[in-house]
DNA sequence: TTATAATATTATAATCATTACAAAATAGAA
DNA sequence: TTCTATTTTGTAATGATTATAATATTATAA
């Protein structure tokens, strides 16, 4: 969790970014959902609740920035939108076809770790790792009836 | 180049899809550009030369067909669109930032090359490994003057 | 072969994520 | 404070893809 304005103003101005209200509210939100991968629709409707005049424009050209600014990561598993990631080491991620998460996933791999700079000749800026199937929770649940009520 | 149409007509009827003339022609496209990656779009401008009431939504809803099939692959490199690739074989991509082109690759990893079955407790049902950069012949052209008339 | 049912193709409209644009608001410097 | 540049906002436009319904085609049985 990150709380301290203070720090998150310093990221900002470090990458050259003027530190608006807007702007730290969703470098916090980043901050506070490591785990999430979340859309620009997720931010913005969080930060909605707080900030009811926000506009989805600032939060897609907020995250633009920051991802041409090396703050974020993109991550665009799914093929239908973008994923933003706070954390920007080198890592990569799966997808889960049955509950839709996405984890981060460590891989011993010279291309992955980012350690090779070329492949085939052709030089390297970014690595994605994309895997999906079926995650550790959901494999467990295969074949067991689904909780709640019966479905339809 | 594959050309004689009993093969691919063989290709479909394995995986139960009706050999239908659209079907064979847009199999047909896709194994005579093994290179190119092409998307929904450049099959559907290609096809309507020879067949001029093609529909887009045959393009679409074809593709997708093989996909599920398991007859082409689906690339999402570009995070804008999907690319369709004849060759199936565990094999990855490099997109260049310059000129645009996927090219493919080949990786030494276990993962990469599909042999690893989890990561992280996680079962993995595909890879995709995207790769993004400057292509070889691109390399080669920068710093240099570009061809042609002076960009305005 | 013809009638019938199932499937495929087509054209158009709808959807959804994202970007473009211009007006209004805000921030920083003089 | 005033001026200027930058940001934010709201709305419209774009582009890829999917949904829908009508039409055409194919396969099958009588």
């Amino acid at each position: 969790m990150i709380t301290n304005m203070k720090i998150l103003k310093n990221m900002l101005k470090e990458k050259g970014i003027k530190p608006t209200y807007q702007r730290l509210k969703i470098l916090e939100y980043m901050g506070n959902n490591l785990n999430n991968h979340p859309t620009v629709e997720m931010v913005y409707e969080e930060l909605l609740k707080d900030n009811p005049t926000l506009s989805l424009t600032t939060v897609y050209n907020t995250l633009n920035n920051f991802l041409e600014k090396g703050l974020v990561f993109g991550v665009t598993i799914t093929g239908t939108e973008v994923r933003y990631d706070f954390d920007t080491k080198s890592h990569h991620h799966f997808l889960c076809k049955i509950c839709g998460q996405i984890k981060d996933i460590d891989i011993k791999c010279a291309y992955a770790q980012g350690e090779k700079k070329t492949v085939s000749g052709h030089r390297i800026d970014e690595v994605h790792g994309y895997f999906k199937g079926i995650c550790k929770d959901c494999t467990k649940n295969v074949g067991k009836k689904p909780k709640g009520r019966s479905s339809s």
